[in-house]
DNA sequence: CTTAAAATGTGTTTGACTAACACTATTTAT
DNA sequence: ATAAATAGTGTTAGTCAAACACATTTTAAG
């Protein structure tokens, strides 16, 4: 039926002689439990080779777009099921000064521990905290400064912050997270219970043994009920904190 | 400097073969004192000429992509200065049968009676109401649907419903908007004392004479607080609304 | 001309939640 | 043994939202 339709199409393109390369960039933050940190590689080819930039890559002709940024994020830290979310467009006409290039721009969200230092080597990659942001090439500094907007909006309303700490996290931890999303000190009375109340959390039984009094309980997050609550609103960081 | 270290890339492409062809598409919803609506065309292009789409087009080359935007909305709509925001790009490979075309989506917010009613005519485009959305080519209904969760979800914490009316409004006429994007019913008082509480509304200090009572007070957007405010939250749904 | 109905603005009360701060318990270091 | 650091639980006052009552103005019906 849509082929039929179609007939006078087969094989062929429509009238119209733009096409544009496109890339895909994206801003990797990751936790390592003090800092929040950003995945920089310096770059290994022409033009600004030897510079500060995102990690990206460009968009193969028969492959789809959600793919495209898993095989990206695959490339960079070798894992898999990372959490990532579109962030914006960026085309200016000459944001590239070698040829129009449109780019797709996601943030990503890992926890650094079990990234694969072994690639970031290979990748000439490396953490930088957010007050070291070196510069980068091209619009990349205005991508990340947007991306951590955009973080610090999502991570205020939604749990997403869970998907920075390890499996088995405890509530000083994650408020250690929060803490260093926003740059701002908080209550830990009250995040402990603000947290609790989302319901979100399993306790393990296990306290985390690493820390200094060992008391700290350690949680896993409710996989279902988080799946479930991503779009609910939660109210993390009230509005003056932002 | 740039042009020095780019000396070897002057007149030259990435060596990468991969070009597509980029188009946007725009979500443009309207209310006119009633309802929610959307604006949709009946394609005059093959393929699928006839069917119902999404207003859109071509990304050029020597065009940035917010200008192609503003082009697009102002050849469907007559107007400039339109609120919009970018959505996300679709990409997967076989969205388009005739070639790969990527789609830039954005959703516009307009007063339907500002806009030019000729043009409609001209471009072949009808408001449809949200319950009378028809079957749309390609993924354009995936795009509606996303635009729409899109716009609940901001209209519920900022005050971008305001562009959705005309110049002068009353706060009833607000609710009514509020009601018909949620499909909900609002309790009046306690949705005035709301809005007012925003300190985002200047009285005129007329009233509107088309209404039956003639007793609501018009009132116009303060806009420069409105600017600042933009990313203040207002919660103006509660969660179970939405 | 009177009265009812609809529209719209203002007021009140109750319960829930947030911010601020106190207290308690456990482990380590001196 | 005692202090310091960490982390869990408790209390209280203030703010805000939901639910509902009441008052005022205009039009419509009889």
């Amino acid at each position: 039926m849509i082929i039929n339709n179609l007939s006078f199409f087969m094989n062929n393109f429509y009238p119209h002689t733009t096409r544009i390369l496109v890339a895909l960039d994206c801003i990797v933050f990751g936790f390592d439990g003090e800092d929040l940190k950003l995945l920089l590689i310096k770059r290994k080819f022409e033009p600004e080779s030897g510079k500060w930039s995102l990690i990206g890559g460009f968009l193969e002709t028969n492959e789809d777009l959600d793919l495209a940024t898993n095989r990206i994020l695959y490339d960079s830290t070798g894992l898999k099921d990372i959490y990532f979310e579109e962030i914006q467009t960026f085309g200016k006409v000459n944001r590239d000064p070698v040829e129009r290039t449109l780019s797709i721009c996601f943030f990503a969200l890992i926890n650094i521990h079990a990234h694969n230092q072994d690639l970031a080597k290979a990748q000439n990659a490396s953490w930088i905290g957010l007050k070291d942001i070196p510069k980068l090439i091209f619009d990349h500094n205005e991508m990340v400064d947007l991306a951590l907007e955009r973080l610090r909006y999502k991570a205020a309303l939604h749990p997403i912050g869970f998907e920075l700490l390890p499996e088995k996290f405890t509530i000083p931890q994650l408020q250690k997270l929060y803490e260093s999303i926003y740059d701002v000190a908080m209550d830990r009375r009250n995040f402990s219970r603000k947290i609790l109340s989302t319901n979100l959390l399993l306790d393990t039984g296990e306290k985390n043994q690493n820390s200094p009094t060992k008391r700290a309980i350690l949680y896993t997050l409710d996989q279902e009920k988080y799946q479930k609550q991503m779009n609910a609103f939660h109210y993390f960081i009230s509005d003056s904190m932002r």
